[in-house]
DNA sequence: GTAATCTTTTACCGACTGGTAAATTTATTG
DNA sequence: CAATAAATTTACCAGTCGGTAAAAGATTAC
């Protein structure tokens, strides 16, 4: 996962100019057990003491770091926005239609594949209607709209069927993101029979045949 | 939203035998606000002080219609998870394969309209790892394998694409609940254009086509 | 009307919450 | 090896959490 602008820490060891190695260390480490946190309690269930826990520090050592519970969580937020909207970033307006839609579906089903977490903490914000990530989901506007742009050219070209641009993105996220954030429901559903792997497979070859026969001409 | 199988509260008034009017109209009550707070905070972000404001009562008399925080989470799971499956048991073998599942698509989309706080609270729920509904959840598997035997002879029959039925309800359920339990982003992508029911017509349009043009032979 | 029951309020409690002050220990630098 | 800076611990604190006891107030049934 590449990080783009990743914003200094506002902890008070940041205070000075340069992060030593621990700082950085351990900054990782507290945000690696907040992810985990954050994503299983949403922001007002989770506390400190977990996240600490987790972490193997003191409360206050890990404070010493973070100044507070937002911080955490807001840096955890920045950085997750800036990897999920990168797969919609790469949706190529000069490449074939049906192959960028199924790339982008191949893509967004891997994410919430590997990164379940950060999905579920995204859930978790947006459920509860996204009261400190609401500013920066303009961006997401903004290019969401500027991609609906190019999918509606697409159709307007004939190279793919008529639909509304921004509803296919929602269903495209809606589906994609489900396997992550309704997995303990997924897994109930489908019981023990199909595993690991073999599940992920079956999600995206119905997904395929879903959007690709929506969707073609 | 008729009530099957409703169980009595576990409250203390509820001990003895026959509920008083007020008991009837002050458990209502509470479990309105507690809806209200739980979708949008989560179980452990939600606090019994915000749900008896809410309800306009004092703490300790809310207790005295639910003994604790739990019971009236789980009454209003237990409620919620009967209304839900509802649109699902009404999917008939014997009908039209695609008409079923159109008219079953719209009547989950229309529960997400009208029903948005019960699908957040049911997200959040399972969002958490399902702790206090895991094992009603079984109830939901067996209806699930039913449905999706009769799906799978619809395509067998040649009456239908030959899809993975249990994809296809997840997408379907993905589809339909994201625009209540993700409609904080919903809003910020769609802007202020299309306000209300324009919105949820151009949804329903948009999945009506995914689904038959993806699920029609 | 009055006795019995149901409802509401007042006053709590111990555990936990996010967060701080300051002393102590550890690592780094000259 | 000091001196300095960084990291960690100990001991807290005020506010909130879920929940209870018990008395006061309001309804209901006779």
């Amino acid at each position: 996962m590449p990080q783009s602008k990743s914003k200094v820490s506002q902890s008070r060891a940041s205070e000075t100019r340069k992060r030593t190695r621990i700082q950085q260390e351990k900054e990782d480490l507290i945000l690696e057990a907040a992810l985990d946190v954050f994503a299983n309690h949403g922001f007002r269930g989770a506390t400190i003491d977990q996240i600490a826990d987790r972490a193997g520090l003191s409360k206050p050592n890990l404070l010493y770091y973070f100044k507070n519970k937002e911080t955490i969580h807001r840096q955890l937020l920045d950085r997750l926005l800036d990897n999920w909207l990168e797969p919609l970033r790469e949706l190529d307006a000069d490449g074939d239609p049906i192959a960028e839609i199924k790339s982008y579906i191949r893509r967004k089903l891997e994410l919430a594949r590997d990164y379940p977490r950060e999905s579920r903490l995204f859930a978790n914000e947006i459920l509860q209607g996204a009261p400190r990530i609401g500013e920066e989901l303009s961006d997401l506007k903004v290019l969401v709209d500027e991609k609906a742009k190019v999918v509606r050219k697409w159709s307007t070209d004939g190279r793919l069927k008529k639909c509304d641009p921004h509803h296919m993105f929602f269903a495209i996220w809606a589906t994609t993101q489900h396997y992550a954030d309704f997995d303990a429901q997924v897994q109930v559903v489908l019981g023990d029979v199909v595993q690991g792997d073999g599940r992920f497979e079956d999600a995206a070859r119905f997904l395929d045949q879903l959007f690709v026969e929506g969707l073609a001409v």
